[in-house]
Order: C-alpha cells, then structure tokens, then sequence
DNA sequence: AGCACGCCGACT
DNA sequence: GTCGGCGTGCTC
C-alpha cells in the first residue's frame, strides 16, 4: 500500500505520512488533500514511499490527490529545500508560501479568464554604449552557471544591459526572471519590458496583485507560457521549467529581505537558485551591498561596470554638503538651500527636499514637565499627524487624538518638537506661496495606484517642489528636477547600527540620481552636522568604490559581515524578564557547547525592545565560516524546540540578519 | 499554528 | 451548581 510522505504549512519540521491506495511515484509534488486533527488541509506530496515509519493502524487516508496544476518540478524542491536547510525554516512552510492562495484554499473558487493587457507600443532598441556593449559581453547566457555584479552609475543604462540579456535569454528558448525592489515594480517598468518584446508573454507577480491575477500570472510561469516574470521578492520561488536568466535590480534594496515568517533574501536565494540550474544570474545596482562588492572583489562575482552616463550630456550632479553648524536654520532649513530653490522656481525647475521622517513633527512634548507623546504599547513616541489632527505610532498603528494641554501637568502650552515631511511642507508653502508643493511621503501615497498618479503628476509638471521621504529616492527620472536637498539624513551616522553608513551613503547616491538629466545639470544640497564624516566626501566624488573599500576594511577589522556569519534567535513576551531568561536558557544549551566555532553574545533587549505590548529580546550567535554556522543552527533550532517556554513566548531564528 | 482537553474562579 | 480562563499537548 503507498504511502505519501507529506509536507505541511505547519511550524512543525516534519513530514506527515498518509494512506494513498492508487498512488504513485508520479504524484510527486502534486497537492493533496489530507484529514488533520479534526480538519482538513492542503499539502504538497514530497514522496511516495512503501513503508510508512509510523504504526500502519495510525495511518489517515489521504482524502484527494488534486491533479491540478501538475506536479511541482525537482528544481522547485531543490530550492525549496535549500531554503528551509539555510533558514531553518519548515519545508511545508517553504514550499506552501511559493504557491498563490487559491492553491492552498479547500476548496477553491471558481475561475474567471482575466481581462488581457492592452499591448503598450513597441519600443525600439536604442544603440549600446561601449561599456554597455562590454559588459553584455561578458555574460555568457548558455554558459551554465555565473553570477555578475553590474555595478552602474545612475544613468548609466543597467537597464538596457538587462533587456539585452533577455532578449538573448528569451532567443534560445529560455525564460527569464527579473526581480524588482517592491516600489519600483510599477506598470511603467511592466509596459518597458512588454514594449520591448511585444510577441513575448510578460507577467508580473507582485503582492499588490490582485488574487486572481496572481495566481493566473502564477499558473502561466509554472506552466512555461510566461517567457518573462517580473516580479518582488516572493517570486523567486515561481516554478519555471524553462529558466535560464534571473536577473536582480537594485540588489542593494533592503526590500529583498523578506521580514516576516521565513525570514530570507530573495537576492541570496536568486543567486543559489542560478547556481542550482546552472545558469547565469547578473545583481545590479549603483551601490552595491557590501556583501555582493565583497564577492565581486573575492572573484566570486563577475564584476561588470558602467562608470559612464548612457546620456554623456547628462553629468553627474554636483554635491555641497552644508555645515548646520555653522548656518542659522530656519525649520531647518539653511539659507543656501533656501535660495537654490529660489532659483530654481525662477527658472521653472523642479526641487526635491528629501527628509526621511514622515508627519508633521516626531514628538509632542511639554517644556514644563517634560511629558512626551509616547506609545502606551512600544518603545516609541507617538508622531504628530497635524493633517488629520492625530498622533500616531509608526511602529504598531496606535492612534490618538491630540491633547490640548499637557496629561499630565495640565500646561496647556506643548510643542512639537523636530519636523516631518508635513511640517517641512507647510513651512515651504508659507516661504514660497506661489509654489505648488507635492509632499510624497506613505501618508500621501497609500497604494500603488496613488504612487502611479504622484509619479505622472510630478512628470506632468505639476510641482515646482516636491517633499517627500525615502520612497521618492528610488528609481524614477524627473526631467525637470535639478536640486535636491536633503535633511537630517545623518542621524544616524554615529550611532550603534554598523550598517548605517551603508544605509545612508546609497540612499544619498541615490536621491542624489534624481536631480539632473540631460541638458540641466543637478546639484544637491547636503544639510549634516558632520560634514568631515567620509562618508559624504565619497557621496560628492560619486565614489562608491572608494567607500566600499573603507567600509569593507572596517567591517573586516571589526569582524562584522561580510567577515562574519550571523544568526539572532529573538524571543517575545509580555515582561522582558521571560524573553531574556528563555534567551539565556537558549545560550546555555549543551549543542552551544558542543559547536566551538559558533560564538554566543550575551542575551539582549532589542533596539525597539517594545512594540505593540511585547518586549523583545535577542541573542547573536557568530561564527567565521558558514558552514560552522549551518552545522549549528539545525542542532540548536531543535534543543531550543525542546524548551519550555514561559507564557505567551514567542521566538523565531534570522539567518543573515540586516537589522539588529 | 490551530484545536482539543483539562482543571480552577465569578455568575445566570 | 455551570461558563470560561488559557496552560499543555498533539496533529500522520
């Protein structure tokens, strides 16, 4: 009697065996649907085995084998598989997240055919450059495997670098995946790719999607009609039985990180997923993350470089870093800025003030008792909303209204204290009545549709100034933008997060690629209170190799990543006491022992120790190889099952941890 | 993760 | 006398 060996979406490492009389081998990653406790679920066939290894008599009968779509290939399970290895995360869970959500549904609704897309015009190819021409050269599409790291100025045309290779990729047969930073998966790049090959099947998989259309786009990639996948971090475990190019932009982008559940990096699993297949796989970016630079300087990468502007008019822009020390601010902002969005209004030009920190001000406080607005459930204060009068939580959505005098000691005059977008924007407008001030921030962009409009508007003409935080800095061209200011970007330059300056100096190369195209060339304005730091010296020489050399030697004589591998079990409960005593509990494990390479810290709270009523704790393991670390993990991920944890604990492990 | 069973407090 | 709290244990 077959048995079939079953994986589950439980936080269970183990298989579930069931009873299947006209089963066979053939069924193989195939879904079925199987009686659990009382209910019923959906798994994924993993083997078809003679002999169970539990008693026959405890055998439940799996109810269906649900033929459709087809069973999932080998390859999807050697990566699925990698995954839950590396991440120590359940196989069951793995494979189950790669699949849409009608997959994994009892019953399933019926289908609808979609609407087809409209074919957006065709678009020619422009001619190459001669790095662009070099470095499409280097890769060899049928070659087997090879990773590139496309190291290119903004401007410098990656992008046509990428659509060549497709296209050479989607010539012999082969289909191609492209994965994207979640913001930048806009329709627009979906209508370049489409108008680049308009005979070509392109589908996008993205969260925003709605469910239908993902699991169509879903069923046309697994089914190898799609010849092009263009998709967020979640679609590098598409199923796609004719791969043969995974290309990642803006490998940098902190949004490859998935941050929940199993906690991995689509970039990493896109660079094993080519090595698995045995072809090429190329990560672009303007600033590279430290650890793709590292392997471009080991040779484990090809390193690929576009030191020129696609466009020789466009120059880079120019950059000023302005001391705040020494310049009066008014709402912080200096005169020199003032006066270069002066003239910029005066010729009709765009400015941009980039500030990482939505609402109107990060606190309301009051100068009498020193009462400030902080979260009632995290270790945060409570950002004034002035727009829609309210104070709100950034970190868990705890929302209230505002007080009129002080809570506590009755003083009826409070401030808020620091600036926002809103409070930057509302400043502006009073400075220059007759601009029309565009503030771009989550609060104003709530969705993707909305961050469609925003982007037409501002290339529709439609702001002379635009505020706006992170989301504007990523990879859009704005003709007319030709300054750009940024405040308050260094805060975090001094502080304990080792990763900060890498944060900060590509989020400036970045915002910074915003201003100047073509015929007008940009400048931007730098406020810092450290001018000397650096770091913004190598922003202004559009240094990024320069930076990353010092960077990487600093990390190495620290013995941080990329010299380091790292792993931090985190532990959530009510009263901090309990996640550290189940921290501490996890450091004096015996396997801790038995696995010298791998170093312990000392059990700590987190930098956000309370968010939404749980304090959190974590605990760093390091070790100097990786494969010291993985050899650890599995052995201490089941000893720490094996605790006993106190009330409402909960703990997961973070392999390759950016935050910490 | 669900979802049961299972023993101790305030209520129709 | 019950309803219900969530602590502990299991799911092929």
């Amino acid at each position: 009697m077959p048995v079939l060996r079953v994986a589950l979406d439980l936080p269970l490492h183990r298989l579930f065996d069931y009873r299947a009389d006209d089963a066979t081998p053939a069924d193989v990653g195939l879904r079925v649907r199987v009686p659990f406790g009382r209910g019923e679920r959906i798994g994924v066939i993993v083997a078809v085995v003679e002999q169970s290894e539990w008693p026959a008599g405890q055998l439940k009968t799996a109810r269906e084998i649900l033929r459709d779509p087809g069973p999932l290939p080998d390859d999807f399970f050697a990566l699925c598989e990698f995954a839950s290895t590396y991440y120590q995360a359940p196989l069951g869970e793995v494979l189950l997240q790669a699949l849409p959500a009608g997959l994994k549904r009892l019953s399933p609704p019926e289908r609808r055919a979609g609407r087809p897309r409209k074919p957006p015009p065709a678009l020619p190819e422009p001619a190459l450059t001669e790095e662009q021409a070099a470095a499409i050269g280097q890769v060899d599409i049928d070659g087997g495997y090879s990773a590139h790291l496309l190291f290119g100025v903004t401007g410098s045309g990656k992008t046509e670098v990428y659509l060549r290779l497709i296209d050479q990729a989607l010539q012999l047969g082969r289909q191609v995946l492209l994965l994207v930073p979640e913001i930048n998966l806009t329709p627009q790049l979906e209508d370049r790719v489409r108008g680049r090959f308009p005979d070509r099947c392109v589908v996008s998989l993205h969260s925003e999607l709605a469910e239908a259309a993902r699991e169509r786009n879903w069923r046309s990639a697994f089914a190898g009609e799609a010849d092009l996948v263009l998709g967020t971090r979640l679609s590098v475990f598409t199923p796609l039985p004719r791969l043969g190019l995974i290309i990642v932009d803006e490998e940098h982008d902190p949004s490859f990180k998935q941050q929940d559940g199993m906690r991995y990096s689509a970039r990493d699993v896109a660079v094993v997923r080519a090595r698995q297949l045995a072809v090429p796989v190329l990560l672009g970016s303007a600033t590279p993350s430290l650890e793709s630079w590292a392997n471009a300087q080991g040779g484990r990468y090809k390193l690929l470089t576009l030191k020129e502007r696609a466009n020789p008019a466009a120059r880079l822009p120019a950059v000023h870093v302005l001391d705040t020390r020494r310049l009066t601010l008014k709402e912080g902002i200096s005169e020199p800025l003032l006066a270069a969005i002066r003239e910029r209004l005066a010729r009709g030009e765009q400015s941009l003030v980039f500030l990482n920190r939505r609402g109107y001000a990060p606190v309301l406080a009051c100068p009498a008792c020193g009462w400030v607005s902080r979260c009632q459930r995290c270790a945060a204060n409570l950002v004034l909303h002035l727009a829609d009068r309210r104070l709100r939580c950034h970190h868990c959505g705890f929302e209230n209204g505002i007080p009129r005098a002080c809570p506590t000691c009755g003083n009826q005059d409070i401030h808020p204290y620091g600036r926002g977008t809103q409070r930057v924007e509302e400043w502006l407008q009073g400075e220059f009545p007759d601009a029309r001030i565009l503030r771009v921030d989550r609060d104003s962009v709530k969705s993707r549709t909305q961050w469609e409009t925003m982007l037409e508007r501002i290339h529709g003409g439609e702001a002379d100034i635009l505020v706006g935080t992170q989301m504007l800095a990523k990879g859009h061209d704005f003709p007319k933008l030709t300054l750009v200011g940024v405040l308050g970007a260094d805060a975090a330059l001094y502080a304990a997060d080792w990763r900060a300056p890498e944060r900060l100096f590509a989020q400036l190369m970045q915002v910074a690629g915003r201003a100047g195209r073509a015929e007008l060339r940009g400048e931007v304005l730098v406020q810092t209170q450290y001018p000397d730091h650096p770091l913004f010296a190598a922003v202004a020489s559009h240094d990024y190799p320069g930076f990353a050399a010092t960077q990487l030697q600093e990390r190495e004589q620290a013995g941080f990543p990329p010299y380091a591998f790292q792993a931090v079990l985190r532990a959530e409960a009510p009263a901090m006491a309990d996640a550290v005593a189940f921290l501490e509990l996890a450091a004096a494990l015996p396997v801790v022992k038995a696995h010298d390479q791998v170093m312990l810290y000392d059990p700590v709270p987190m930098k956000m120790a309370r968010l939404a009523n749980l304090e959190r704790g974590q605990l760093l393991a390091e070790a100097f190889s990786r494969p010291a670390l993985q050899a650890f993990l599995p052995r201490w991920r089941e000893a720490i099952e094996g605790l006993k944890t106190a009330n409402k604990l909960r703990w997961h492990l973070e392999v390759d941890p950016l935050e910490l």
